[in-house]
RNA sequence: GUCGCUAUAGCUCAGUUGGAUAGAGCGACCGCCUCCUAAGCGGUAGGUCGGAGGUUCAAAUCCUCUUAGCGACGCCA
């Protein structure tokens, strides 16, 4: 389906010329004066000088031209030039029941899906995640479900951090500990054994320690580096252990995330990206694009228009081990042979910036990634505490992500518990999803891009912008609608009527927005554009819900319309917060 | 030092890509439950859009300068 704000452009479109102007200027939005009207047009403003008339009168001929559109209950001229629309109200009525009818609730998927990929997550293997790791979890699980429901072929992937120092660190420390296992056995030809030497309980315990005692201890750090550089270049017994790691930390990185109902697609990670890494550096010198600057290995990126300087791409330490910038490098290689992906997004800190435009650059650049492949960064800001500093527990450590989630959940529990009476099996399930909205809300309700204030009380509130406030909302919804159907009337064949009264209108005027706000969201990847849509609609309907009498309304014909917004309200709501990553309960 | 980002009500944030009287929530104050969930709804007060210039019929939005905070700047990721 058309989005409304086109069709009426069309109409403006077609008047400007019937009256003689430039169709460019029939530019339509939303009016930023409610009390006037629904729409607006400010070309002919823009015109004014184009013409050399004054932009009254051309206001006044394009509205002559529109009398007898089908479209508009009223076209009123404004003062300096503003063309002011409203909608007839049966037009408004047809198009949410065109709506209604279409599963896809008029949004018009891409006419030719592209192939993404979303780089997101990255959370380090055998360490526990942390507030750290929300952001990218929260916008990029959004972000892929907004681009799946616009029709595309998306693939999330983890891009795990499985490869570095830290993998050294964790061996050293087990070879301190238990120095009799087989994989410290130079000579161990054999089977290695299948259960792995450790928990996950120990092996989260086991990276701190020894990240303080390499700190602490030279010998130990180095010894930790020469573990990393083996277990890089093949030692036997630590890729055994390696593959331990791996296996105890996955499933348990897998139940976290799943806690958060985020799900990826593809668990790639650094790891998979070094078999591509030595003939990537033998090409990239072969054919001249890299050189070794002070010892390092460089792709130089440098544009004649950047006004600053950007310093090289670094692929090759002195010391000959690989970085940052190579492994992504890599990755971009290894995506481009198996994916051949349109579009590739990362979802990172912001600070990781200049890294990507780098990476970019020399992706674009070596031919690594074709010239039109959409690279995107997407940077977010820091997640803050109540003092406008970087979160942290009340001791000043690192919070795990874990706990935070208990911290949120015990205080929705403790909310609903002295609400409702509910079961307290019933009471813990919804605490789970309604403290998953307020996190995900709290965060996604945010442009991404800028740092952003955590306050637990404000996003578990059920009053003003938040996420519970919008299940709430549906909540009320779908308790109407049950209370409906169990009077024995059915949700078939209802249509929606004309709106009856003011709050109506303004809430038909609401989710009929729906499709221009999705493909925005899109366009600027920008989930908080859905948060703003949908607490404005939530807002229309408590006020309409407030006003009107669903279920003693005697007027059957009009009942049944009211339910069928009712429906349609619903329909939208979900499709949004599922796109935010979160759902509604059934009663809260 | 160079470059980037941010600055909007007491607090937390929007602001439809240059348009009319800059909007929400929280907090404060005042109303509304015999009625589908009051976890709701309505209202009042609260602003020199960091500051100064400029472009334009029109600037929170574009340009220049400036102040403050944060961040990035080759061998960490």
């Amino acid at each position: 389906m058309k989005k409304i704000i086109e069709l009426i452009a069309e109409e403006l479109s077609d008047a400007f010329e019937q009256a003689g102007y430039d169709k460019d200027y029939a530019k339509v939005t939303l009016s930023n004066r409610p009390d006037l009207c629904e729409y607006q047009c400010n070309g002919a403003l823009a015109g004014a000088k184009a013409y050399k008339k004054a932009p009254f009168m051309i206001a006044e001929d394009v509205a002559e031209k529109l009398g007898d559109s089908s479209c508009f209950e009223e076209v009123s001229v404004v003062k300096p030039g503003f063309i002011n629309l409203k909608l007839r109200k049966e037009y408004t009525a047809d198009y949410l029941n065109q709506m209604y009818g279409d599963e896809n609730l008029g949004l018009e998927t891409a006419e030719e899906p592209q192939t993404i990929v979303i780089d997101y997550g990255g959370p380090n293997v055998a360490k526990p995640l942390h507030v750290g790791h929300l952001r990218s979890a929260i916008i990029g699980e959004s972000i892929k479900r907004i681009a799946r429901k616009m029709g595309h072929k998306v693939s999330g992937d983890i891009h795990l951090g499985d490869w570095g120092y830290q993998m050294g660190l964790i061996i050293t420390e087990l070879r301190t500990r238990k120095p009799e296992l087989p994989y410290f056995a130079e000579d161990c030809q054999g089977e290695y054994p299948k259960e792995a030497p450790f928990t996950i309980g120990e092996l989260e315990e086991i990276y701190p320690t020894a990240s303080g005692k390499a700190k602490e201890d030279e010998e130990y750090r180095k010894e930790a580096l020469q573990a990393t550089f083996l277990l890089q270049n093949g030692h036997r017994g630590y890729r055994a252990v390696w593959k331990h790691i791996m296996n105890v930390s996955l499933p348990d990185l897998e139940k976290n995330y799943k806690n958060l109902n985020v799900y990826f697609d593809l668990w790639k990670g650094e790891a998979d990206a070094q078999a591509y890494i030595p003939d990537m550096l033998e090409w990239m010198k072969r054919d001249g694009y890299a050189h070794i600057d002070e010892g390092a290995l460089v792709i130089d990126v440098q544009e004649e228009t950047d006004t600053k300087e950007i310093p090289p791409c670094m692929i090759q330490k002195s010391d000959g081990a690989s970085l940052y910038g190579t492994t992504d490098l890599a990755t971009l290689i290894q995506r481009e042979q198996d994916y051949r992906p349109d579009r590739i997004i990362y979802v990172a800190d912001k600070r990781q910036d200049l890294h990507f435009l780098q990476v970019f650059r020399a992706a674009k650049k070596t031919g690594i990634v074709p010239e039109e492949t959409d690279l995107r960064f997407l940077g977010f800001g820091t997640m803050n505490g109540r003092d406008g500093k970087p979160f942290k527990t009340r001791e000043g450590g690192v919070m795990r992500l874990e706990n935070l989630i208990a911290e949120i959940e015990e205080e929705m529990y403790k909310k609903i518990a002295q609400n409702r009476t509910v079961a307290e099996e019933e009471a813990k399930e919804t605490a789970k999803i309604v403290g998953l909205s307020a996190i995900k809300y709290g965060d996604l309700s945010n442009q991404a891009s800028k740092d952003y204030v955590f306050d637990v009380d404000r996003f578990t509130s059920f009053e003003g912008n938040t996420g519970p406030y919008i299940l709430y909302t549906i909540v009320r919804i779908k308790s109407i609608l049950n209370k409906y159907q169990a009077g024995g009337r059915t949700l078939e064949d209802l249509k929606i009527e004309s709106a009856h009264n003011e709050s109506e209108k303004a809430l038909m005027l609401e989710i009929i927005k729906y499709n221009e706000v999705a493909e925005t969201a899109f366009e600027e990847l920008a989930p908080h554009k859905i948060c703003a849509f949908i607490y404005d609609l939530a807002n229309a309907f408590n006020r309409f819900y407030h006003e009107t009498k669903i279920l003693a309304e005697e007027d059957e014909t009009r009942q049944r319309s009211y339910i069928a917004l009712l429906m349609l309200a619903r329909r939208v709501l979900e499709t949004c917060i599922d796109m935010l990553g979160f759902e509604a309960p059934e009663r809260m």
